[in-house]
DNA sequence: ACCAGTTGTTGGTCGCGCCAACATTTAACT
DNA sequence: AGTTAAATGTTGGCGCGACCAACAACTGGT
């Protein structure tokens, strides 16, 4: 390796593609939700944070139900909702007209969890943009909405 | 859950939010990145494509070096390097210089090899980018680089 | 009554990123 | 020169997010 690279780039056919940038960007932006969610989040991890969002917002509903209006699979739901339960943020009960059925409930802990939960997201966006100015954030956020399609 | 909230959507805190909009992104990116990788690259990933990249650019290189240079971890670096040897893509030599150092080369297996994936890669871009029109591509990529610093 | 579909759960895989430990070897300092 | 510090390659592990397959228990449609 002739001359220093600086520690942490990447080759010239990979550094100024898109993919590269979004990944990189998912990488910052990432590292600072989960350094966030690390110091004023409880240990909690994002799935947490989508499930209580979904709750709150949505009502009591079945993991199932749960899992299709977050895109978290039945699987993960049924990990991420025992924890949730076992901090007493949420609670499960058997449906009375579906025998298999759970009826998912956050709790008032879990509301104030979620509350808090939100500040500390809150707090990402501002370090994740913090880059850009107001106009430029405007820019950013339309342009990754139009690429969402 | 009263009503339908298309499959695979999010929270309403949760799904304008920079950070969310950044992981769709990224899972969008890397999604129709491993999907072309797998359909035209042979099976490698993307720390194969980026550790051929580096030996192209840069010449022969120890793997710590090639680690540092690709921000990819020495213990990773090992575990794709064999993978890329026994395909014949790149082949390790011990540095007469320094007993425990390994020289590593880019066959021309290994280079052709990069040049396929480079085409893979360049598809890639166009498919992420493809909801954008040719300015938006400008500034989207102009604004990932000044988030990124 | 039967079959098809749903639900919750268990257990597993994969990619990327990261860390700890270890033997081996080289470089630096006294 | 001798001791210590640092570097190198390797093994093995962890965490997170995202999937998938299989299963028993249960429901609904025909």
């Amino acid at each position: 390796m002739p001359m220093d690279h600086q520690p942490g780039g990447a080759p010239a056919r990979v550094k100024d593609r898109p993919t590269w940038l979004i990944s990189r960007a998912f990488a910052r932006s990432s590292g600072l939700l989960a350094a966030g969610f690390e110091a004023h989040g409880g240990g909690l991890r994002s799935y947490h944070y989508r499930l209580l969002a979904a709750l709150e917002e949505w009502g009591p509903a079945s993991q199932a139900d749960l899992g299709r209006a977050t895109g978290i699979d039945r699987s993960d739901v049924t990990a991420v909702l025992s924890e949730l339960e076992s901090r007493g943020l949420v609670a499960r009960s058997a449906d009375p007209a579906h025998g298999r059925r759970n009826i998912v409930t956050v709790t008032a802990a879990g509301v104030a969890q979620l509350l808090e939960l939100d500040g500390v997201v809150d707090g990402v966006q501002e370090q994740v943009l913090d880059p850009l100015t107001e106009a430029q954030r405007r820019q950013f956020v339309a342009l990754l909405a139009k690429l969402l399609g």
